[in-house]
DNA sequence: CTTAAATTTTAATAATTATTAAAAATATTA
DNA sequence: TAATATTTTTAATAATTATTAAAATTTAAG
């Protein structure tokens, strides 16, 4: 058992569902076949950065800081969706054309994908420049843009 | 000793330093001559919904949501201040105008930025409306705004 | 003001989480 | 592959945090 898809598990487990302590992901996990400690736990939560926060329904619960935070990451996309004009590519870059001076609104957009192919933004008025880091992930690229535009 | 008073403090605390357990909240609240328990510190932190998570040196910190977000806020800002053309205000509105297409966008980082004052926000293409809950409120509002315009 | 109700705090402790040291598992190098 | 180094995990426990029940304080009502 991979300490990654362990993370990723954990990760599933408390956007699903509201986890209270680590002995629950424990518990949790262990249903889906993934056996380990409060400590390993308790590691794998200092790693993701996840935090026990106050929920609405008035329990501790556990999320990541982005989940806590709420609804900043489709808000982000919905701007960017509002102002993509048109996307090209040539190389390893995309370039793509926005409304009037909503270009680095889009950059700012694009950089909170977190999609990792992507070596840096660039954005001046109305024209975003992406690099990619190579030519091959370019398509990848596109396909992350298109899943936030619809 | 008002427990508004110790929340505020407790605030202003961790966003100066580094704070790592509720003792040592408790440690420098004395020195401010507040003296309290860990205890009442545990039941203000679900209060104010702090959260302890790993920081950038490699250590536990309290913070709140947004500090251990971060970024994001000087982020929406930056939108704003892009997209804002005008502002004015009629009665207990403010309305927005903003290059096309913008007005979303400028909705969202009005939402966040967390005006009290503020009752909703309805953005169309190129217009943001404001409803400020009391005519009063008006001018206070505009201020918050010109500080993210610069 | 006095009494009663509600809120807040403390002291004590239960519950939870983080860390230590040793063991196990993985990865690296020759 | 064997030997060595590195990383990860567990078991045990130290450290930290949340909660309980009682006491103190504040607020509200007569």
């Amino acid at each position: 058992m991979k300490k990654y898809t362990r993370q990723t598990k954990i990760l599933e487990l408390i956007s699903k569902s509201e986890i209270e302590t680590q002995e629950e992901l424990a518990e949790a996990l262990k249903n889906m076949g993934i056996d380990v400690t409060q400590a390993t736990i308790s590691r794998d939560i200092k790693e993701l950065r996840l935090v026990k926060v106050m929920s609405k329904s008035g329990k501790y619960k556990y999320a990541t800081i982005s989940q806590s935070q709420e609804g900043i990451t489709d808000r982000l996309n919905k701007i960017f969706e509002n102002s993509v004009v048109s996307i090209d590519n040539a190389m390893n870059m995309i370039i793509i054309k926005t409304i009037p001076g909503a270009a680095q609104i889009c950059a700012s957009a694009i950089d909170f994908m977190g999609i990792e192919e992507i070596v840096g933004t660039l954005a001046g008025d109305d024209n975003v420049f992406v690099a990619v880091r190579k030519i091959e992930q370019v398509d990848k690229v596109l396909q992350e843009f298109k899943k936030n535009i619809r």
